[in-house]
DNA sequence: CGCTTAGGTCTACAAAGCAGACCAGGTGCA
DNA sequence: TGCACCTGGTCTGCTTTGTAGACCTAAGCG
């Protein structure tokens, strides 16, 4: 039996925490969303302008947060195809709090490079 | 040559989000540092209570969140060993917006478990 | 002597992610 | 008629990451 589905079972019930944080824990939706922020975007628009992720995993995260309700993914039956995704009210308000945090790196991302510096010298 | 050192060079440099989301992006991150936020924990006290994390998993977190500054590790050297883990300020502020995303998932949890639901009903 | 205990490390094996090949099917060009 | 091209994916092998569990150290206790 796959060990994950236990997991996921064990923790989804009393745990709502956890279930954000596999979500957030998950790099690519917290970067794909923060790159619809602006306004909505087609597939290959949100490949380039996220660079580095691949076609697989965009789809499966776009695949998700569609399901989770943070965006909607509209297709246009033309040829070639179109089809655009943009955030729901979720997807923005998930991104308030989020915006927090992003201030905070920025705040603060020079003094963790400094500790890994220490850390690296001291040893 | 590993393909990785070369996308953390050329994201280290001019983002910060990224590095910072890197660091939330790791699931274990995160829990460990809320473990932490009540005090003072031991390694196997943060099995214990995170769960089901590996011991290599936990080893590796902690060791990273040291580098980084969030967390610090004191030795005491009897028999058997004791080692402590704690939170620097640097944690505790990490913490603070991290509380912002805690309280919107708890608010919004039972809106995307209906989102999930409702997707699954209506394919 | 040999078992216990804490905090790890090491070693197989399983799972997740990546790059790149492939696909559909209408359009433009020859 | 044939042939390449477009988008938005899916599929296929290989690499990387994570897991479980055995092992290690060195004092204390029976």
């Amino acid at each position: 039996m796959p060990l994950q589905e236990l997991k996921k079972f064990a923790s989804d019930a009393p745990c709502p925490i956890r279930d954000v944080l596999d979500r957030i824990g998950d790099q690519w939706s917290v970067l794909v969303l923060l790159t619809l922020r602006p306004g909505t975007r087609r597939f290959n628009e949100l490949m380039r302008e996220i660079g580095d992720i691949s076609k697989q995993m965009l789809s499966r995260t776009l695949k998700r947060l569609e399901q989770d309700g943070f965006i909607t993914r509209t297709v246009y039956p033309e040829v070639p195809p179109r089809v655009e995704y943009s955030l729901t009210e979720l997807g923005h308000s998930f991104l308030e709090p989020m915006r927090a945090l992003v201030a905070w790196a920025d705040q603060n991302h020079r003094t963790i490079s400094e500790a890994r510096e220490r850390y690296r010298g001291g040893n």
